[in-house]
DNA sequence: TCGTGTTACCTTTTT
DNA sequence: GGTAACACGA
């Protein structure tokens, strides 16, 4: 049986599995077989006996830990595999800190707060202590807040510790210990932990209750870590103390791929596992068995610019394949549609489906022109990261209720829902309950729960705004016990009139909103139900924490499989694609600007070339731009120092067309210089089908000397503002804009200019109109910004 | 107090 | 090229 069981596993992988007592570090090398070794491993451990109780496999998303348990169940039988403790740092550990959370002086119900809770409540601070706010940026204080406490600095250690002291007075941060104060004070307060603080109050937990340490570890006989290279140091100790009595620690890494060192990974901790278990087992898997020769030697190529490094030969046994190709664009636009019409081709002329391919970039910001390729070739594709369903505020206010009715005291969500929907409080009111409710070192929520104590507080008139909603919410709180996930958030949402709110509207903008109203509903719909059949907690608390927790990769939509895969390079870690694109690869961008300053950081840029070159599976394509637009300017760019550090025997040139040579028709290629003839008086609807779009592809072209740039924003009836504008019907590049008589248009609607912005009203000025918006549009005015 | 228009600042990467 | 804080008038 146990033959048969391990056929599928090389000598290595074998040993990896079977020998599961004691220390054990497993180098996985890209395409390695790692997830195989570590299904299998904790399937051994069930064939032997060992509960499933007792292990826990930290992960590093929840989908993957989700997968894994389905093949885990698959070998070893589903009754067993339900019990084991599998999942993100994050989300094991927010469940043993609900357990346990009282020891700490927090509720059972705590809040996660997510990083728009924390910047947001760090913004009040800053302003509460009229710091500087130029100096004092919500984002940087919260960063180093972080640093800290992925560090293991308490609010103590870190005020009057005299190199952090200094170090924040070099940076013009002085008050940093005090912001970090408050800000501990204030999440105690409204019963909220943020991201770190789910570690760090781990960390605590295990300190200084030595009893709860004790029931983990022996709880948790077997843990296994993947993954390892990008723990950090709050995570290192957890996993540390954890396994200390038993040893019996099995992590998976690669040092090649540690990528995560701004969120204070430290890749010393795989490299130095050695010296935490002198007598540990080290098994290298070495055989990439994802890419052809050729992809693995050209990423062994780069890798080994590294100093840092565990030495190993990775390999592949498969056939050389083909080449690594180099595209060159004029600009960013541009090699959007190069790429897309490349993906087209690739899925006219052969078997490949979308969903084998990916294209990977640096930073979220690159994934736009991609999304209007993409649309206009009508290719499906979905988007990793970035904006997704659970950041949309009308999705966020919602949930702020349910956060309001699990946990009354979390600020945060008092200061989204109070007012909304709108029932007259305005920021005075606001203002004057959080500062009151401050000095009294109370929740703002005792202060409305308390009107007679506070009567003085606000005007009696304000007072009568608040009643209702005080009283909306004491109702849902009474009815939250005996209510599962949906029928709560039903109750909550049709109390509150969000519904109502939300369906009011006539705008497709409007429209949407209620639609995603209605699609957060059946989510939790559709978790109440598998909870019920699971026999697992069906509470809008637990829906609550599991999409507090989502990793980027866990919120993908799993509508419609076929689709191209658009991501970052970090996002891609652990998948694989038969074909990947790499977009961007230009110095200052992929390096990142921000990690050019020491070797180190350009490291650690190298590693993440490294990882999505090794996603792939068949075919790496490679692709710079010459010109890019940043913050509006088109800034002209250098290829990327990676590119050149690729042996170049495994590259190639291929010929580029030109761009009027365009393989594929409807997009025409065209850019230097623009085509005018395209612009014709309503060419949008002329045409049937072949009307070139040419606002889209003008924007690449080189701008006329001379001219102003003029930045045309408009808005529509919702309010929503920022996007540029299309082609007016008859106007053309350097036409005369004129308040009240000229139409703009995109594809979604039009409106009259007017307005100007540094002109007085009713007057002209000189326009160029091919930036191209892609949004939905009533424009209302225009604005101009000088050269 | 609200809604709407205007400007500032932004960019790594993510739990 | 987009978001969100801010400013201002009703």
């Amino acid at each position: 049986m146990a033959v048969d069981f391990l056929r599928d596993l090389n000598k290595v992988q074998q040993e990896a599995v079977t020998n599961s007592n004691g220390p054990a570090l497993v180098i996985a090398g890209a395409g390695s077989g790692k997830t195989r070794v570590l299904t299998y491993r904790i399937a051994w451990l069930l064939r032997n006996g060992v509960p499933a109780s007792e292990i826990l496999a930290l992960t590093f998303t929840n989908k993957a830990a989700g997968e894994m348990k389905e093949r885990i169940s698959a070998l070893a039988g589903h009754q067993e595999a339900k019990y084991l403790w599998m999942g993100t740092f994050h989300s094991i550990f927010a469940r043993i800190l609900r357990q346990e959370s009282d020891r700490l002086g927090y509720p059972r119900s705590f809040t996660i707060y997510d990083t728009t809770d924390s910047r947001s409540l760090i913004r009040n601070i800053i302003k509460e202590l009229n710091l500087d706010e130029k100096l004092y940026k919500p984002a940087s204080v919260l960063a180093r807040i972080s640093t800290a406490k992925n560090n293991l600095i308490t609010v103590s250690d870190y005020i009057g510790n005299p190199s952090i002291e200094e170090k924040d007075r070099n940076s013009k941060l002085a008050e940093m210990g005090r912001i970090y104060k408050i800000y501990a004070a204030r999440c105690l307060k409204a019963g909220a932990m943020d991201f770190d603080d789910l570690l760090l109050n781990t960390n605590i937990l295990f300190r200084d209750f030595p009893d709860v340490l004790e029931y983990y570890r022996s709880r948790f006989r077997y843990i296994l870590v993947d993954e390892y290279q990008d723990t950090n140091y709050a995570q290192y100790l957890i996993v540390k103390k954890l396994s200390l009595s038993h040893r019996n620690l099995c992590v998976v890494g690669d040092d090649a791929q540690s990528i995560y060192s701004f969120r204070g990974a430290r890749i010393e901790n795989i490299l130095n596992f050695r010296n935490d278990y002198p007598d540990y087992r080290l098994f290298k898997l070495e055989q990439n068995y994802r890419s052809t020769k050729t992809i693995v030697e050209a990423a062994n190529s780069i890798i080994k610019r590294n100093r840092e490094q565990i030495s190993k030969h990775i390999f592949s046994e498969k056939e050389k394949g083909v080449l690594i190709r180099i595209l060159e664009s004029m600009t960013d636009t541009e090699e959007g549609i190069r790429i897309v019409n490349d993906i087209y081709d690739l899925g006219l002329s052969s078997q490949v489906k979308w969903e084998d391919i990916a294209i990977l970039y640096r930073t979220n910001a690159q994934s736009r022109v991609f999304e209007e390729a993409f649309r206009k070739r009508n290719i499906p594709y979905k988007i990793y990261g970035g904006v997704s369903f659970y950041d949309r505020k009308e999705i966020k206010d919602i949930i702020a209720y349910f956060r309001m009715v699990i946990n009354p005291a979390d600020e945060e969500a008092l200061r989204r829902v109070i007012n909304y929907p709108k029932r007259g409080i305005g920021k005075t009111t606001v203002d004057r309950l959080f500062e009151v409710a401050n000095q009294n070192e109370l929740p703002v929520w005792n202060i409305l729960n308390n009107p007679s104590h506070y009567q003085g507080v606000l005007a009696g008139a304000v007072w009568k705004r608040i009643a209702p909603f005080t009283v909306l919410i004491n109702n849902l709180i009474a009815r939250r016990e005996e209510l599962n996930a949906y029928e709560l958030a039903r109750t909550i949402t049709a109390e509150a009139g969000i519904g109502r709110d939300l369906s009011s509207g006539q705008t497709p903008e409007e429209i949407s909103r209620y639609e995603n109203f209605e699609e957060l509903l059946n989510a939790i719909k559709e978790f109440t139900e598998d909870a019920a059949t699971n026999g697992e907690p069906d509470t809008l608390d637990a829906w609550l924490e599991t999409v507090a927790l989502l990793t980027d990769r866990d919120k993908e939509d799993s509508e419609d499989r076929n689709r191209v895969s658009l991501m970052t390079a970090h996002s891609a870690k652990g998948l694989e694609f038969k074909h990947i694109y790499i977009a961007g690869l230009e110095e200052n961008l992929f390096p990142s600007i921000m990690s050019s300053g020491s070797d180190r950081e350009i490291e650690e840029e190298r590693r993440l070339f490294y990882v999505a070159v090794t996603r792939a599976m068949e075919r790496v394509t490679l692709s710079y731009a010459r010109n890019r637009y940043k913050w509006g300017n088109l800034e002209s760019c250098r290829p990327s120092r990676f590119i050149d550090e690729i042996d170049a025997r495994y590259l190639e040139y291929p010929d580029t067309p030109t761009a009027n040579e365009s393989k594929v028709p409807g997009v025409t290629g065209k850019r230097f210089p623009v085509d005018k003839s395209a612009w014709g008086k309503d060419s949008r609807n002329a045409g049937s089908g072949s009307s070139p779009q040419a606002p889209s592809t003008g924007r690449g072209a080189k701008y006329p000397e001379g001219k102003k740039l003029v930045r045309v924003r408009g808005s529509n009836n919702n309010g929503e503002s920022g996007n540029d504008i299309p082609a007016s019907a008859g106007k053309r590049e350097g036409g005369e804009l004129k308040v009240g008589s000229n139409v703009v248009h995109d594809r979604f609607g039009k409106g009259i200019v007017t307005a100007i912005e540094g002109t007085a009203p009713n007057t002209t000025a000189t326009v160029d109109f091919r930036e191209y918006g892609s949004k939905k549009l009533l424009l209302r005015f225009a604005k101009l910004r000088a050269e």
